[in-house]
DNA sequence: CCCTGTTTAGCGTCAC
DNA sequence: GTGACGCTAAACAGGG
């Protein structure tokens, strides 16, 4: 038995989180069915809304603020991935799912000309039919043609005007029941996500915006525009990415330049796809690699190592990087006793998903630059103030330029402009997405805050479908942590579990009997929770 | 000085 | 194992 503090807080609520979801397929396991899981885990929301409410902390960062929410679920996805072969498929869970997402290869191919789409601020806008290039059909048969993951209509949630969606369709099947309710298979919002790294190219980044132009060609700094503008995680990140940029302009063969002519005032030329390699392009032919499981912003990871000092030292032993959340000594003894006798952390340590989340980084980018120079990496990258979308990076004519880009594409207008040399796209909203909530994407889950009815709390968790065969388990207990998170908390037992988690000190016994108290009278618990 | 553009180098991942 | 591809990092030069 361990005797002390077991985990850090932020260890603790993770594993809570995990136990929480564990406990939930047991009560599957003993007879339980979906709808009584999922009530269940959807009860336990509460208890990790309050947890992570009292973790909350200064929150500095002003665009796609991160919160420990989010770090919470990011390590709790990542150790429901790593044990996720504990869970097994069987129940009907599409019912409480508002969207399943799929990030499998074709994500990162350039597949996203036929199924990107960047939801404008004009929700309804997104509705209109779009044709799909090549014959395509979407996976989502009842879906909107237009790839549309992130659309509200399709995904059946709602949608804060200007909320952008970059989504893609996967090659996977969808789950069942996700179709039947005519949800796309999945939704990546990479442009209000900062902590995910989009597993696009940087060429297909370049040719997304060179697509998005209105003109046969596009300046540098407009590239750079578009893609701060529609992934938020270029927004936060080391700006050497715009080096990678300028060595994909001058390496690769599919971009041209067009020098700036003399009259043309600005700086830098201008560059454009090669029609000779359109075709290539647009089949698909370059791919992206498989990006690791989760690529932490660095300079966001930075500042939450920030945030996350100590801020008091009470009663609680806290270790340094520890917050005020106590976990009293019987609750650690019952967590793992629990840990223990379900075998549920075989797989998981708490320490390993702490550094996950604060400190590994380089370990998780495992780029060969890291390596191959150490002294590199005194550079500190993380600590150069990343650069703004808003930075002046364009010139007076270029921000008229960029002015008309948008992320909905016209997909045959992009077909035949490609294939003739020619990009154009038909007008629409300007490029300047604002964001207005917080979102997070996850490997594997998908954060957004949503309208949720009054009285309730609702966080929104979108689920992505992992890309192979073992698509089920990690569904499953992927959508276990949807429905944690998704449902609303009944009012009227709202009251008695105020004290809960309320405080600094989080009472397991209390969690746990509260799982039990659970197993009643389903029936008429399930008629509140929906 | 900063941005742009080119080039080189090394490494990782993946398909074959 | 090998090659293709992609990414990162860096050095360097030229222009505004």
């Amino acid at each position: 038995m361990h005797t002390g503090p077991l985990f850090s807080n932020r260890a603790i609520i993770v594993l809570s989180v995990r136990t929480l979801l564990k406990l939930g397929v047991y009560f599957l396991s003993g007879g339980g069915t979906g709808w009584r899981r999922r009530s269940w885990v959807t009860e336990k929301r509460e208890v990790l809304d309050r947890a992570m409410l009292s973790l909350s902390c200064a929150d500095p960062w002003p665009e796609g603020s991160v919160g420990l929410e989010e770090e919470v679920v990011t390590a709790a996805a990542q150790a429901e991935e790593r044990d996720s072969g504990s869970i097994h498929s069987g129940d009907n869970i599409s019912s409480g799912c508002s969207s399943l997402v799929n990030l499998d290869d074709s994500l990162t191919s350039l597949q996203w000309l036929q199924e990107f789409s960047i939801l404008g601020a004009n929700v309804p806008q997104q509705v209109h039919h779009q044709p799909h290039l090549f014959g395509h059909q979407p996976l989502c048969s009842d879906a909107p043609a237009s790839p549309l993951a992130g659309d509200p209509a399709s995904i059946g949630m709602p949608l804060t005007p200007g909320k952008p969606t970059a989504a893609a369709y996967s090659r996977m099947q969808p789950l069942p029941g996700i179709v039947a309710h005519g949800h796309c298979p999945d939704e990546v919002d990479y442009k209000t996500n900062a902590h995910i790294k989009p597993p696009y190219s940087y060429a297909t980044l370049i040719c997304m915006a060179m697509q998005a132009s209105k003109k046969s060609k596009i300046t540098l700094s407009c590239i750079y525009k578009w893609i701060t503008d529609n992934f938020c995680y270029y927004r936060h990140a080391d700006p050497t990415w715009q080096n990678s940029i300028r060595h994909n302009l001058s390496l690769n063969k599919c971009f041209i330049k067009v020098p700036r002519q003399k009259d043309e005032p600005g700086k830098g030329g201008f560059w454009k796809i090669d029609p000779q390699y359109a075709e290539r392009l647009l089949s698909g032919a370059y791919k992206k690699r498989r990006m690791p499981p989760v690529q932490i912003n660095p300079a966001l990871q930075n500042r939450l190592r920030v945030n996350l000092q100590p801020q008091s030292r009470g009663p609680c032993n806290l270790t340094g990087g520890q917050i005020g959340l106590c976990i009293n000594p019987e609750s650690q003894r019952l967590l793992q006793e629990f840990e223990e006798a379900t075998g549920a952390d075989q797989n998981w340590d708490p320490h390993l998903a702490e550094g996950t989340m604060l400190g590994s980084w380089p370990v998780v980018r495992g780029r060969g630059g890291l390596k191959r120079k150490q002294s590199v990496g005194s550079r500190n990258s993380a600590i150069k103030a990343p650069r703004r979308s808003s930075s002046p990076l364009l010139s007076v004519d270029e921000h008229k330029e960029i002015g008309p880009l948008k992320g909905d594409f016209d997909w045959d207008a992009l077909l035949d402009s490609a294939l003739s040399g020619e990009l154009s796209l038909e007008g629409g909203e300007p490029l300047s997405p604002i964001m207005k909530e917080e979102d997070l994407t996850v490997r594997g889950t998908h954060i957004c805050p949503v309208e949720a009815p009054a009285g309730t709390a609702d966080i929104h968790v979108l689920v992505e479908t992992q890309r192979s065969n073992d698509v089920s388990d990690f569904d499953e207990e992927t959508f276990l942590a949807t429905a944690f998170l998704e449902s609303p908390w009944p009012e009227e037992e709202e009251q008695g579990r105020n004290d809960f988690l309320c405080s600094s000190t989080v009472n397991l016994d209390q969690l746990f009997d509260l799982g039990d108290s659970l197993s009643g009278d389903p029936s008429t618990r399930i008629d509140t929770l929906l």
